[in-house]
DNA sequence: CGTCTATTTGAATGTACTCAAAAGCGGTGG
DNA sequence: CCACCGCTTTTGAGTACATTCAAATAGACG
């Protein structure tokens, strides 16, 4: 039933940017023709470091997360993307440069892949994509922004907290490990910080 | 000479457009319209917190920046921008929406700001602006994103280092109060990361 | 020269990390 | 059904990084 998963999969692209902007039926054929079903397996690459970030992904089913390892070894998740979500290196796919980050699949996932010269042929068929793209990155930068914010003036509990606020479901489908690399503080500390929190809401003084 | 100053601040602003990609006679013309010059004087608030941010402003001479103030009466900076950088609120600006950020000048500053309503004028009257601004926006999520990967992998120290390579003029031009709330440490901390740079570089275990 | 603000320095404290060991938790095979 | 393996999470003790608060010093400006 291949045909039926991208059928699926493809309605669900199609529903996301009808929330956005309504598209004509033309449109959506053109996302339709446009856009390609990709199935990556638990722990594939879907971008690996050094190589140049090809596509844009837009995740239907699943869990990815795009993040570097450093030069200790250590590494460091810049972003998750689960259902409904879009992730690609933008540095790397516009610049056509090797990335120096890594995406892979947490959990068995479904995509839809854009090319970069599908894309800029989508733009020249339609223009307005290039008003829901536009709209799209100006989303994710004041997210970003956003969280940069936070990341300078908060403590890792306060992190923590307002990480579990905004992506309830990730904290229940990510691993300690993960989460503990997308806040930046080692997976022991929080598993303190779920502990202080579960156990001692307010301790009084005695 | 008011003309003068208007129309070295519009040339500076047109070179920077021409650096990437090249405007026609009438699009610097559309550019010369658009756009107006003003001037801030130290300390003025160009945006204050509770207001909607109704222009992006391109700084052609002294230096802004932006910041939060958190509910301890701490400021953190999110941005600088100095001679040829952008500023604005992006999500107060497109949503139309009281902003909870400051903007204010550090330095006298020469700006030209251009409002929404002049904004949208521009992209239908000259598409290539469209593209234009797209491509800063994109450019700024890749520093951004940077950014923030710096910070959440990276030591104090290692983060002043990264800030004195990628801006090294605003090292010099900027008080070390204003240093420490943009990398998100104590101004008094700042001050011996300083320190044991220019005396200790390496100090041998006697 | 005096005032105001910015920077430096010191001592004590708190936040988060490191390293190591123990405990929990599926799976899988005997 | 139990025993063992590999992986994640928890816990402990010691340490390092960064903050707080206070006081001293240094610059900037009228």
């Amino acid at each position: 039933m291949e045909v039926a998963v991208s059928q699926a999969a493809v309605e669900s692209l199609l529903a996301y940017f009808g929330r956005l902007i309504p598209l004509t039926k033309e449109e959506k054929e053109l996302v339709t023709s446009k856009f390609q079903p990709r199935l990556f397996r638990k722990r594939q690459f879907v971008l690996q470091e050094g190589n140049v970030c090809t596509h844009i992904y837009f995740v239907v089913r699943g869990c990815v997360r795009m993040y570097k390892i450093d030069n200790k070894g250590y590494t460091h998740i810049i972003q998750f993307a689960a259902e409904n979500y879009w992730i690609n290196d933008l540095g790397s796919f516009h610049n056509v440069t090797p990335s120096a980050l890594n995406i892979d699949a947490i959990e068995d996932t479904v995509v839809l892949q854009i090319s970069h010269a599908d894309l800029i042929s989508l733009y020249i068929a339609a223009p307005k994509f290039d008003r829901i793209f536009r709209v799209l990155i100006e989303k994710s930068f004041i997210q970003l922004q956003k969280r940069l914010l936070h990341n300078i003036s908060s403590t890792a509990e306060e992190r923590y907290q307002s990480f579990v606020d905004v992506y309830p479901q990730l904290n229940n489908r990510l691993s300690q490990v993960q989460i503990a690399a997308f806040l930046g503080i080692t997976p022991e500390f929080l598993s303190r910080l779920r502990n202080r929190r579960s156990k001692a809401p307010k301790p009084p003084k005695d």
